[in-house]
DNA sequence: AAAGTTTCTTGAAACGTTTCAAATCGGAAC
DNA sequence: GTTCCGATTTGAAACGTTTCAAGAAACTTT
């Protein structure tokens, strides 16, 4: 790889005039500017960002830390950052930390000894997450959290309205006339996951309907997760005719539980999702989910990035963006009369209604 | 952030002490050893990855450019080599090249001023890229090509067995007793759509089935495509009875033109898909598909990196890992008679079963 | 034409490491 | 108590940039 000292010396000036030229950041009289020029075509010149980040204390890079890259709801949000930010002139490098605290620490650590401008976190776990980017008070990168809030976090945020999504979806199962609604919810010290559970309540707290203890069940935010969380919600008595699944991968494994013991969806029981993948669309039946704009998120959390790389002192600011319910024909009204297993009383008490 | 100079100080050694404990690359003694180790944990030293790459000339990180984040199959990959890459202590950084070249190039070129020890690339373009990885012949990073093979290019290479695989494919369809049989290829440019469509045509001239040219159905490898080309082959006279889309999202494309039309899948037209991705499982109907080992794919990528880190000068090597088929309910015998929409002949001869 | 301005250009220092020749140390042999 | 030798430790150079004080050139003014 040539040098910028090459340059210098096939253009026959100084070192200085080269860096001057290559940065615009002197003026330099055209036929010095037009040899250098030349002499950078010529050799195919690249310049090193490794020595120019070392000088200027910070590189064109900026990080992004996901939780979990094959939850294909973070893609969708690394693609919005990935245009936002190749768009003006900053090269995204995407980790994945894999659902796993020391690997997250790791790449926080690491990716910070590279200078990047900034680092954009999908942060995966608490405390010791907020220690780490505790640290950022006045120098160093600009970290912007996005979708998950860590507690005690002051700096900029992008989320989703993750309340007022669970309370749409909840309130849509009410309204189709289901009383008996269970919950799947993700690992609840996550503010998102936090957050979907408190509309789910409200929801349901709003309609005056008892959630029993064991209807609300955590898991996982993976298919796994969702599938023997289901198993367990689908063989209690009485049996939920819904089921809230508080993103779309556990919303999967709750289908194929469905499947598995022999139930149809939304005959015996309907499922709402949240996160309005594509493919959930194609699933069967096709899934109703809380639609979540995880392009926009990516692209609003490099936006506040580099507004704040511009301006360091501006005011924290905490961007919350929409979700909309999309319909779709997993839910459907409760069954008519709900089958009971074990009982006979309750399939007794049943038929009051 | 400390800095070396700052432990030598506390630790009252030299500069060069610091770096020889720090890398273990010559003997220091115990009293001494044990002042720097305290000084670097009393400072939480990190060393800058930006110094040390410029003076080693190599830095810890790998790169990966992949072509499209949004299709479930990459970060598949991209995880069997974050795994592999972190466990030896390299950093993996990702780059999204969103089906794009200049992208694509861009990030080629950045990377490379970063230094890493080796770029895994799986290439969506040809000539431009074979140009730019042509230069690694001596120095610079080591790059390892995976799933796709630009032509020309010498180098190790890890892929899947696509011919193969799409010969599986097909003749499980010929086997089932379909003698229409349509596909949808990827971007032929691309070395695995191209073997696909070799494999695809070499099971059904083995079987000797003519394949009409409008029965082949160039696509991108992704939903929209699969989508259009299959709203055409649906139309067409005679219908096929089966469609091999080579890869999921292309599938997906097609269940969803399938739907649309009104048609029923396997019933009307059996789908067979290429990837196996798990999403496409809970398809409706579950899609048959030909199974990528994506995870090992990754994972292989770098252990064939790493191995040629260590001996630069060993043979290239061109792994090449199994596909499996996935069986799905996609797939089932061809109608016992084709209806047909315009013709009345066609109609009448329905009605002889 | 000399002095004064303004505009370009240059050279050297600095960023934080690694590396390696040279200096120092601690003993063993004399 | 010297002299030597191998084992440690040190100091300075180098990696490829940017930055900035200072020098050189090109114009203006007188």
């Amino acid at each position: 790889m040539p040098t910028m000292n090459e340059i210098a010396r096939l253009a026959e000036v100084s070192l200085g005039t080269v860096s001057n030229v290559l940065n615009n950041s002197a003026k330099v009289r055209e036929p010095l500017r037009r040899r250098v020029m030349d002499a950078v075509a010529a050799l195919g010149y690249e310049p090193s960002e490794l020595a120019r980040g070392l000088r200027r204390d910070k590189t064109n890079m900026i990080g992004m830390i996901i939780p979990d890259i094959t939850n294909p709801f973070f893609p969708a949000v690394v693609r919005g950052a990935e245009d936002a930010a190749f768009g003006s002139g900053y090269r995204l490098v995407l980790c994945n930390a894999d659902n796993n605290q020391s690997k997250e620490i790791a790449y926080m650590t690491q990716l910070r000894t590279y200078l990047p401008t900034g680092i954009l976190v999908i942060p995966s776990n608490f405390s010791e997450m907020t220690m780490q980017l505790g640290s950022s008070k006045r120098s160093g990168p600009v970290i912007v959290c996005l979708d998950r809030m860590p507690r005690h976090w002051k700096g900029d945020t992008v989320t989703v309205a993750n309340e007022e999504g669970a309370v749409q979806a909840t309130q849509h199962l009410i309204d189709l006339g289901h009383k008996h609604i269970a919950t799947i919810t993700g690992p609840l010290h996550l503010s998102g996951a936090h957050a979907r559970l408190m509309g789910f309540r409200r929801a349901l707290k709003q309609a005056a309907i008892q959630v029993p203890m064991e209807y609300v069940q955590e898991s996982s935010f993976d298919r796994a997760g969702g599938y023997s969380a289901a198993l367990g919600l689908l063989q209690m008595q009485p049996r939920p005719t819904a089921i809230f699944a508080q993103n779309d991968m556990i919303a999967m494994g709750v289908a194929m539980a469905i499947r598995e013991l022999g139930l149809l969806c939304p005959r015996d029981v309907s499922l709402v999702g949240f996160d309005g993948l594509d493919v959930t669309e194609l699933m069967d039946p096709p899934l109703a989910s809380v639609m979540q704009p995880g392009y926009q998120l990516g692209a609003m959390g490099i936006q506040l990035l580099l507004e704040r790389v511009k301006e360091p002192d501006r005011l924290f600011r905490h961007h919350v963006l929409p979700t909309t319910l999309r319909l779709g024909a997993s839910i459907g009204p409760p069954p008519p009369v709900r089958p009971a297993k074990k009982t006979r009383s309750s399939a007794a008490t049943k038929s009051k209604k």
